[in-house]
DNA sequence: ACTACTATCGTAAACGTTTACGGAAGCTAA
DNA sequence: TTAGCTTCCGTAAACGTTTACGATAGTAGT
């Protein structure tokens, strides 16, 4: 005997009226329904997840679904452990449980979610790593599984997303670089198929074109989102013909890479180069200090779980506002690597 | 109708027929076999996981515990997908599905830990950021769970571990220094009760009695194990009356803080004073280079797997090398951070 | 032709919950 | 007293699988 059973029998009770007791049921005594939570407590009862989920058909887990392996995501150390506390602190109200989905850099990610969702492992999910032409949304649309993302997509199926707004920081960026004076100025975006790089690249092509200046091709470096990948840039940086005189960099660990790929050729950010980028607990310890653009990730988290469940008919009430599409702002944080202007000191 | 029961009515066979069929068992004819097959990838199907659970008493799913929130373990984020992708490798063969079980910075690890078993969530589990007293281990060895921790914790309960070898970084370290004549060493440890930080700190100090030397407890030096916290140790050093004339990291990510805390005040890392720490993608990146110990994430994430389904019956005969306990050697890579001797130079 | 065996498959129970339903007891109002 | 209501609780079905068991048919041996 276990389970829900061997707490019935130690309490001389039913089943119905131990499971009524602890699911807050209003047809109980409440005598006995105190009974019955303590003797729980006392013998460290909880409910099988397996037997709840079957029989109510929810499992009561929330599924965030991310890519391993080491180069892939381009977000710093920390980034998506700040938006996981963030994400619980809503679900903990509603006695959701968060869970990662990895899925393996030998797996392709939509049989992963095919055989995650067929399982009926998780109620609802968000998708990270949004790719240009992503088949999960389509899946996930069709099966009328609840989930959102974080990131677009071309491949729109209605679905609520949340993505940082890099068109905002590409726009300021280009602006802030062509006052000071640059023309050529260099870009990054990952080496596959995230949709980031394209509305980042897009972007800066238009905010160039308003100041009457054209994007070249060969100032746009594909890399992979990591350290390594920054200091590929550097390297092609420097043995560029005409070097350009800024750069903007759209993932949060290249900086550190770059940073030391242009040191070792005595290339200076913020006196021989204008460098923007993205903040992280490692920009900020950059030296000189990396003017980039920022975003607090704990708050991201939250609005990323309140606009899932706001998808879900159980918690929906609870979210009025009802779900959306957001593009998070990314705020301006001034340092000294964007110093350097082509107009006083070229190099 | 859903699930197995659509798929049998679709095929006119009985659904024990069809889920012997999917599961390998032998009396099925093997023309019917191929049927069922195929008709199952055709419809995707996949046997829900819950009514599998629930009667097989097997989830098939492997838990990774570890905390959320920004400055917990210390490591990036690509430590641990890059272990993740080991660990997969190995679980892929055996149709197990890794999730990340993560708890919350507001919830207390235990308390996360006995509903997340009570559940019944995960056949076995991976527990990270192990502590000097670990209350969870009592519990799974009480309950019987398979588990295995990536640390070791004073609470022994037997179970298999596999460690990073401080101790063998920190006698190499010490030795080292010392041998290039310092006499004034700092160490790191994690501000909390972090196990790592106990056995890094005491073999420290048996190394540099060794050589006729006492570690100073001043020198000892807690902090976050961030960026952050690498910014207030340098902070810390340069307040000293008399300062140290290396430091010994223990953890990945605040030498960059420490690097720029030094630079600051002109303390050039490798010129005015040597630094050792540990290899990350950033520490890579960092200049001068810093003298470090690394190993391989994908390679220590593969042992983690074979480690723990050693340890778990349905899966042992595969590894019949049996659960063990084992210290993950770090490998020493040379940098210029730890040039500096103050027998030629003192600062 | 009868037995014994094998290959294949259907049936039904079981896993641990939740919940619809109905029943027993107590109470109120006529 | 009796009908009707309320409060509380027990019973049993259902969720979607897996698997022990038994049934059937075919095959081979005597």
């Amino acid at each position: 005997m276990k389970g829900i059973h061997l707490l019935a029998k130690h309490l001389n009770v039913s089943i119905g009226t131990v499971s009524r007791a602890l699911n807050g049921k209003p047809d109980v005594n409440a005598e006995t329904r105190k009974r019955v939570l303590e003797a729980a407590e006392e013998l460290g009862y909880v409910p099988n997840q397996s037997g709840r989920a079957l029989r109510k058909g929810a499992t009561g887990v929330i599924g965030f679904m991310m890519q391993t392996g080491s180069e892939i995501t381009g977000h710093g150390d920390t980034f998506f452990m700040s938006v996981f506390d963030g994400v619980q602190t809503v679900f903990a109200r509603h006695k959701l449980d968060l869970v990662a989905l990895l899925c393996s850099s030998q797996e392709d990610p939509y049989d992963y979610l095919r055989r995650i969702v067929a399982r009926g492992f998780a109620d609802g999910l968000i998708l990270s790593s949004t790719r240009r032409i992503d088949h999960r949304f389509d899946f996930l649309a069709k099966r009328k599984i609840p989930f959102i993302s974080l990131g677009r997509s071309l491949t729109d199926v209605g679905q609520p997303w949340i993505d940082l707004d890099f068109e905002g920081m590409a726009q300021a960026s280009i602006d802030r670089l062509v006052a000071k004076g640059h023309r050529r100025i260099a870009v990054t975006r990952p080496h596959d198929d995230t949709n980031l790089g394209y509305v980042f690249v897009e972007r800066c092509r238009e905010a160039l074109a308003n100041h009457g200046l054209a994007l070249e091709e060969d100032l746009i470096f594909r890399s992979m989102p990591s350290e390594a990948g920054g200091y590929q840039i550097a390297r092609a940086i420097l043995a560029c013909e005409e070097r350009p005189t800024a750069v903007v960099l759209v993932n949060e660990t290249i900086a550190i890479g770059l940073y030391r790929g242009l040191e070792e050729a005595g290339v200076k950010p913020g006196r021989d180069i204008a460098v923007i980028g993205r903040h992280s607990p490692h920009a900020r310890f950059l030296s000189p200090s990396l003017t980039s653009f920022s975003l607090n990730l704990r708050d991201l988290g939250i609005s990323l779980a309140e606009t899932l469940l706001a998808t879900m008919p159980l918690y929906a009430e609870s979210y009025p506002q009802g779900p959306s599409r957001r593009l998070w702002p990314l705020d301006f944080v001034p340092g000294e690597s964007d110093a350097f202007s082509p107009k006083q000191q070229p190099y």
